[in-house]
RNA sequence: GGGUGGAUACCCAAGCGGCCAAAGGGGCCAGACUGUAAAUCUGGUGGCUCAGCCUUCGCAGGUUCGAAUCCUGCUCCACCCA
């Protein structure tokens, strides 16, 4: 096992706080010690079906513990996914069934081996035991948390003083979250910053089973490609790792300039330095963000693959048609007698509108042209030839080679 | 149980009898520009057989020449009091 130092060099790295800093040392320094690895815990509630750059964030951490020869554990939350966690939110979490959340888990275990070593890692669904609890014993576990304490938290805080609704299961969540680390005996837990509350709770109900309370590790949140909002599904401005190579450099491409230092410490193990440089007045931002794009997409997908996103993404920035133009399907029987059809509806059924009066705005504002010399049709009267192998275009991503059948 | 406020297009949110396919913002799409699918600026953003027509403002009725706007009932949501 690596020294102390040596381990805290690389732990410490985007990470936001360590709670009690002092109890981590401690641990960490009986870990080297006794040759006994940590455990560490990271919950993931199973609510979606896309895992995306912002949840590799604790997810990359987890993996520098494996690295480090530590223990990952995974807590899925099916039981909790099912109360919804109110941490961040200013309004109550739609529950989901038994079923979605199952269905949700297996696919987040797939989409979580891309970053994991789940052949050594425990995974535990928390179902498992509060699936058997009986009322009294979830009586037993509220009894140590008052609402005071709830309520002062930010996020209920909050939502009380706009007078929207805080829902009693909600006030669950925490709980159940703390008591999932004394179940699996976690040292450390992982998590974003606006889970502190939670990851603190633990503290709470860990003696109750005589075991050293864990400590909390909070990571930035990540933004979004928006560059303003936290990354969300919901808010749609991720990227996910299950993104094709080109869709995901492409994403990063599009970020604002602002957050990419965020970007390269969280998503990357670039040096810092490196980073600094990359980063310095007066070099392009555009150079840098490919660098981040590469690095990030390499880790998803390959270096190979990482290189020919890139390559796509150039090409077409400087205006250039994509090594592979995809084929569109029109049936002949769409085409007037003369081998015709009105502009709007060809656009409509190749699928890059969807309504031909979204295809008209689209046509009538410059947006589409066609053939070889890229001629620009403006007028959404137009009928247009279409022969076999002409090439189409839609604003500057959408192209395709139409395939008469 | 009582009271109050609310339900408007993808989201937030104006409108409170005609000038409303419905302000504004966000998002999204297109154009210009560029360092990129950044930033900035411009235009667009219900549907269609598109100079016109059709369908939308929680649901169902009603008043009116005319309703997102007024009335009745219903459904749903929130907050306050008990």
């Amino acid at each position: 096992m690596l020294d102390v130092a040596s381990q805290l060099e690389i732990l410490r790295r985007g990470v936001e706080q360590i709670v009690p800093e002092a109890d981590f040392l401690k641990k960490l320094e009986r870990s080297v010690r006794e040759n006994r690895p940590l455990r560490v815990k990271y919950g993931i509630d199973p609510t979606g079906i896309d895992v995306h750059l912002g949840h590799t964030v604790p997810l990359r951490k987890l993996r520098q513990f494996q690295e480090l020869g530590h223990t990952a554990v995974i807590i899925i939350g099916d039981y909790t996914a099912m109360v919804g966690d109110p941490s961040g939110r200013d309004k109550t979490r739609d529950a989901l069934t038994k079923d979605q959340v199952d269905a949700n888990a297996r696919d987040y275990l797939k989409q979580v081996g891309r970053i994991i070593d789940l052949e050594r890692a425990e995974v535990h669904h928390n179902g498992d035991w509060f699936g058997k609890w009986s009322f009294l014993d979830v009586l037993d576990l509220m009894r140590r948390m008052t609402l005071g304490q709830i309520s002062a938290r930010e996020d209920f805080a909050k939502r009380i003083a706009e007078e929207k609704p805080v829902y009693l299961h909600e006030c669950m969540y925490p709980l159940m979250q703390g008591w999932d680390s004394a179940e699996i005996r976690a040292d450390v837990e992982l998590g974003g910053t606006e889970q502190l509350f939670s990851l603190m709770v633990a503290r709470q109900l860990q003696p109750l089973r005589s075991q050293e309370p864990q400590v909390a590790m909070t990571m930035p949140i990540l933004v979004g490609t928006d560059g303003v909002r936290r990354m969300g599904k919901s808010l749609g401005n991720y990227i996910g790792v299950a993104d094709s190579a080109e869709d995901m450099f492409g994403k990063i491409m599009s970020v604002p300039d602002e957050p990419m230092a965020q970007y390269f410490t969280l998503l990357t193990d670039l040096p810092a330095e490196e980073v600094k440089a990359l980063l310095a007045p007066g070099s392009n931002p555009r150079d840098a963000k490919e660098v981040l794009g590469k690095a990030v997409v390499s880790q998803y997908h390959d270096a190979e693959a990482a290189e020919q996103a890139a390559a796509a993404f150039r090409r077409r920035a400087s205006g250039e048609d994509p090594v592979e133009i995809p084929i569109a399907y029109l049936t002949a029987d769409k085409l007037d007698a003369e081998g015709r059809i009105a502009a709007p509806s060809l656009i409509k059924e190749i699928g890059f509108e969807s309504s031909t009066s979204n295809a008209r705005r689209v046509i009538e504002g410059g947006g589409f042209n066609v053939g070889p010399r890229r001629e620009t049709v403006s007028d959404p009267r137009a009928l247009v030839y279409v022969s076999d192998g002409l090439v189409v275009r839609v604003g500057k991503r959408k192209i395709a080679e139409i395939r008469l059948v």
